[in-house]
DNA sequence: AATGAATGAGAATTCATTCAT
DNA sequence: TATGAATGAATTCTCATTCAT
C-alpha cells in the first residue's frame, strides 16, 4: 500500500494477451498427447509448446490428468449434444439411427487423434477423474443403445441381440479404427466408416446367401 | 499345465529350467500389468511381487519393454499357430472362416487382461520391440484376412467391403470388449462372443426387411 | 455485517473497518495454522477458508510470516498488559507472583492453539520478524523474571536457583502442555494448570519428607 | 553388529566404502536439520552433504519424513533402554527416580540439536510415521510415570498431584530447555539441569516458608 | 544365476508472491 | 480495497537400469 510498484500508464504488455494461457495450453496439449502420448508427454514439453509456465498450467488445471480430461470431456460433451440432437428428431427411426451412425463417424474421423490419446490413457486417471467422465461416458452410449432399442421395437432392427451388445460392439469398433487406419491407405478415413456402417448394418455375408436357416454361423 | 506346450523333440530347452525365476517374473508381471496398467507398474513391483531380485529380472529380460513384449509374443505365437491350423483345414471356407471367428473369440476370452494391457501400451515400446511385434501381428492378420479373401471369391462373404476392413473390424471389436464385458454382468464372455460373430455375419438388420432395393442405410 | 462493529465515536480507524477481510483472514489463518500447522497450511488455503482473495491477503499482510507474527504479537501484547498490571499491584510479592503464574495458566488455556503455532514455527521465520517479536518476547519474560527475584529478596522464593531458570522452566513447562494435554482427559486445562502452579511452588516432594539435611535427591 | 560392512582387501573404492551411504546420510541430515530445521533442510541439501545421490537416499529412506523418524527412534530405543535399566536397579526408588531425572537430563543434553528438531517438526509427520513413534515415545512416558507412582506409594512423593500430571511437567519443561538455553550464557547445560531437577523436586519456596497450611499458592 | 546398493536424469506438483487492472 | 491470472524457482520423489560382487 505504501509502495506505488507501477505508474498509471502501461507502455506494453509483457507476454500474451491476458486470459490467453488457457487456451494456449489445451492445443499444446492436445497436439502433444495426440503426438507422443500421454504419458511420453511431461508437463514441461507441453508448457514450453505452449509458451506458458508451469504455474500457469497448474493454475488452470489441478493436474496432468485433470488436462487430459478436460479435453477429452468437451469432445464427449459435443458429441452427446449433437447425438441427442439426432436421436431426438421425427424421421423414422431407422434414418435417425442411420444419420446417427454416420455422425459418430464423422466425429471420430474429425478427432482421431484426441480419442486415441483417450483410449489408451483413460485407464491410468485417478478415480475421481475416471468417475465424472464414465457417467458422462455412459449418457452418451445410453443415448445411442435407446435409439438402437426404439429400432429393435419397430421391427428394424435384429431383436435377438441385446441393444446393448449392439451398441459397444459398433461404437468400440469405430473406437479403435486408430490402431489400424493408416490415413495414406487407399481409402480416406470416412470411406472407411462408411464401409463400417456397412458392415455394422448388413453383415459380412454376401447377399446371395443371406439368412438360411440352420446357418452354422448362428451357433 | 493342460497345455504341452514342449513338442516331443526340443534339443535343448528354450529358456527357463525348472520352475525358475523367470516364470515367476511373467506371471506377477501379467497380473500387474493387466490390473495396474504398464506404465503404472514399476519394475520394483514386480520384483517384489515375483519374489526375486531386480538383478534377476535383467538377467533374463533386457528391459521393461522386452518383458512386456515377450508376453504378448507368446500369446500372438499361440493364436497365430492356432489360426494356421484352422485356416489350412479341408472343410468350406464358410466354416473355416466361422471357426476362425470364433476361435478368437475363445482366445480372446481366455487372455483378455493380457491383451488389454497390449492394446494400450503397445504404442509406449520403443522401436527395435515394436518392429519386431509389429511383424508378427501383421502376420496373423494376414492370415485371418487371406481367408475372408478366400470366402470373398467363394462368393460367401460379400465383396463390396474391403477384406482388410472386414478383418480389422472384426478384430479390432473384439479386441475391445475388454473396455465394456462386465464379467458379472447377464452374459458370460463366450455369449456375447457368439453374439457378436452373429452380428458380424448378418449385421444388425432385421430379417424381414433384408437388403431391400434404395434401403436408406446403404448411404 | 448484522454486527455493529462501529462504535459511535473512534477518531481513526486502527485498522479494518465494519467487518473486513483482515478479521476474516487472521481468523481462517488462525484456526488453520493450529489445525495443520503453519508451514503446510498454504496462503491458498487461508484465502479460501477466509473466503477473501490472494490480493486481499497480500492487501492486509507482507507476508505470510507477517501474519503469523502479528497474530502472536497480538497475543503477546495482551499478556504482557496482563502482567504488568499484576507486577505493578501493591499486595505482597507473594500473592503477585501466584496471581501472575495463574494469569500465564489462565492465558495459555484460552489460546492454546496459537501458542503452539507459535512454539513450532516460531524458528522458521525470517530475521526481520523474528527479532521484532524476540524483543518483545523478551520484555515479556523479563517481566516475570523480576517479580521472581523480588520474591528471591524478599525470601518468599528459593534463592540457589536463578531466577531466570525459575522463569524458564515455569514458562516453558505451561507453554508445552500442549504437547500432552487431553481436552477429553481427566482433568480441565485450569486444573492442571493449578496442579502445574502447585507443583512448580512446592516440588513433587511428599510433605512429610519435606527438606530433610542430606537429602540424595539434593545430589 | 553382525555385520561387518568392510571387506578385508578392497583394490580401489569407487566413492565411499561400500553400505556407508546410510550413515553419511544420517550424520548429515542430523547436522542440517539440528543447524536449519527439518522444513528448510532440502532433500538436495542432504545428499550433497552426505555426498551421495538423492537416488542412494530413496534407496535407505522412504521418504523425507521417514529419515527424520529414523533419527529420532534410534534416540528414542537408546533413552527408553537407559530408563528401564535404572527403574529396574535395585535401589530405593527415590534414589532410581533420581538417577532417573539426571539420566534424562544428560541425555537431552547430549542430543540437544537432534530433540530440538524433533519437538518442532514432528507434527509434521505423516500419520503412519507419527503413529509408530508415538507408542515408542508413550513406552518410554510410562516407564518413567511407574516409577513416579512407585515413589508415590513409597511415601516419597507427593500424591495428591497425579503421576502423569508429574511426569508431564518434569519432561516437558526438560524437552523444551532448548527453546531458551544458551550454551554461551553463564550455567552449563548439566548445571541448568540440575537447578532443574533441584526445583521439580523441591519446588520454588524458599525452605523457611515451607508449606504452611493454608497457603494461597494451594488455591 | 543372482544380488541389491547405487545411479542420475527427470517427473509432477507446490507455493509464496507479484502486478495489471 | 481489492482481483486473480501468472510467475518461476524450488521441492519431494520415482524409476529403469547398472555393476561390482
Amino acid at each position: 500500500m505504501t509502495v506505488a510498484t507501477e505508474p498509471a500508464v502501461t507502455p506494453e504488455r509483457r507476454r500474451a494477451p491476458r486470459g490467453s494461457a488457457r487456451q494456449s495450453i489445451v492445443a499444446a496439449a492436445t497436439e502433444l498427447f495426440a503426438r507422443r502420448g500421454y504419458e511420453a508427454t511431461s508437463v514441461q514439453e507441453i508448457v514450453a509448446a505452449a509458451e506458458v509456465t508451469k504455474g500457469a498450467l497448474y493454475h488452470w488445471f489441478g493436474s496432468k490428468s485433470e488436462l487430459l480430461t478436460s479435453i477429452y470431456r468437451e469432445l464427449l460433451a459435443e458429441q452427446t449434444r449433437q447425438l441427442a440432437e439426432i436421436a431426438a428428431g421425427d424421421g423414422p427411426v431407422r434414418e435417425r439411427l442411420h444419420a446417427a451412425a454416420l455422425d459418430v463417424v464423422e466425429h471420430t474421423a474429425e478427432h482421431l487423434a484426441e480419442l486415441t490419446v483417450w483410449a489408451r490413457s483413460a485407464h491410468l486417471l485417478d478415480d475421481e477423474h475416471a468417475e465424472a467422465t464414465r457417467r458422462e461416458r455412459r449418457r452418451y452410449h445410453d443415448l445411442f443403445r435407446d435409439l438402437v432399442r426404439e429400432a429393435q421395437v419397430a421391427g428394424v432392427v435384429r431383436a435377438d441381440v441385446s441393444a446393448t451388445v449392439v451398441t459397444h460392439t459398433f461404437l468400440s469398433a469405430l473406437g479403435n479404427v486408430h490402431t489400424w487406419f493408416h490415413p495414406d491407405g487407399p481409402l480416406t478415413f470416412t470411406e472407411v466408416g462408411h464401409q463400417l456402417v456397412g458392415l455394422f448394418v448388413d453383415g459380412v455375408r454376401a447377399p446371395a446367401e443371406s439368412a438360411p436357416a440352420g446357418d452354422p454361423a448362428r451357433g
